[in-house]
DNA sequence: CAGTGGTCTAGACCACAAG
DNA sequence: TTGTGGTCTAGACCACTGG
């Protein structure tokens, strides 16, 4: 029994179906929209979805002009979930708690202002800061903030609320990358972190864009046994 | 200047700046599309279109009757792009090498049999091998494969295509999910991967699920100095 | 039950890029 | 130049679910 071709899940099902069974190729050209809806017998609309959600998933290339083409590079496109940390702890049912380590204007090292995409020499603001989940250590936050693009970071009290939970409310969203990597714990990091030096801790190091260029870049160290998951 | 509104990305863009503005307030309950198109002189299929992407990036909450929401919880949700691993090694351009290390049919220990949802005692098909980039270890792959859903794995020649490869290209494909984290190095990773032991190695725990369940786990176990990006 | 989002349709125009 | 995907429209029916 084949699924309904008369919606986009159905013929997303279909395309997947001759893919697996290598009706089509990597490298090969599908029919056009129009045609696969003519042999369908639905809109052109229907299959442009399914399509879409195929390319977007990462199995097909699509392009004007050029058509439908399927992958040759099949990756897949796993969605990271990132909660904000209090909802993070809070969701496994954990007391959260925060202290500010420290706050300043400081000139950022090299890596940070390359980030931030600042000239050398000028002061940002620099947040330090321990996250807890029932009292225990769990993340290390080390965060710049270009005050340039973000003024109103100034007047924040971050003793109390967390930069994190500041800037998810209140910088104008338009995109940011991440990295992810594991590193032994500094003495430094393994002290506040209450762990041995050494250990294996999972960073994220992550960059978020205002609208006008780089606002904040934040190094996240947790600590050990952090796991993050993600699903396709 | 305000964005085409004729369009679904301008329609997202002026959404967008209104949650960044605070017109409409996380909990808010938001127009109807109805009502939007309206407002915005466009079709309801354009501003469904823009919502439902805003909805994807986790920016709002969609139920039918209920309606839209501004979200409660703004988490992030980052793409990630996960290459097969020769691709990745050669993007970066350094030779890709091969090298399986074990092949044996055995019975799971008892996260592994979790992982593929398969009864105690059934022996499954394990592989362990070990990339290189450069003539150097880049990465040690242990996997188990449910020779109940893909039988066609016990004919596949491993010594020569990477589980991966044959994997991506050959399991019809339903879904998936990742786990990613930071461990020491064991002895016997130390020596695999030419590190130290204890030295912090980047760990993804993969399972991919076929038509009829599970199909394939591995953990990919990176050298030292690797890391994965994202991007929102 | 009834309101809201989910989706389909048929037709149309447009933007892009291959040749 | 011209074919292909990208998108818009107006209208319609349906599915889910809150009240």
């Amino acid at each position: 029994m084949t699924a309904d071709l008369n919606t986009w899940q159905g013929v997303r099902g279909e395309v997947l179906r001759r893919l697996n069974s290598r009706v089509w190729e990597p490298g090969d050209l599908l029919p056009t929209e129009a045609a696969l809806a003519a042999e369908f017998g639905c809109a052109r609309t229907t299959v442009n979805r399914a399509l879409r959600d195929l390319a977007s998933s990462g199995l097909l290339d699509r392009r004007r002009k050029a058509g439908t083409r399927v992958a040759l590079n099949p990756t897949r496109h796993p969605v990271l979930r990132i909660p904000v940390i209090r909802q993070e702890i809070e969701g496994r049912g954990h007391a959260y708690g925060y202290a500010l380590r420290s706050r300043r204007m400081a000139v950022p090292p090299a890596d940070m202002r390359a980030r931030l995409d600042v000239e050398p020499g000028v002061p940002l603001l620099h947040l330090t800061a321990l996250h807890h989940a029932d009292g225990k250590p769990y993340m290390y936050e080390d965060r710049w903030i270009n005050t340039a693009l973000l003024p109103a970071a100034l007047s924040v009290d971050f003793d109390v609320l967390g930069a994190n939970e500041w800037l998810v409310a209140n910088v104008p969203f338009s995109g940011g990358d991440f990295r992810f990597m594991a590193t032994g714990a500094s003495r430094a990091e393994a002290e506040m972190l209450a762990c041995a030096p050494g250990e294996a801790l999972f960073v994220i190091d992550r960059t978020t864009h205002g609208d006008h260029g780089p606002a904040t870049t934040a190094r996240l160290t947790f600590a050990p046994g952090y796991r993050m998951s993600a699903q396709i």
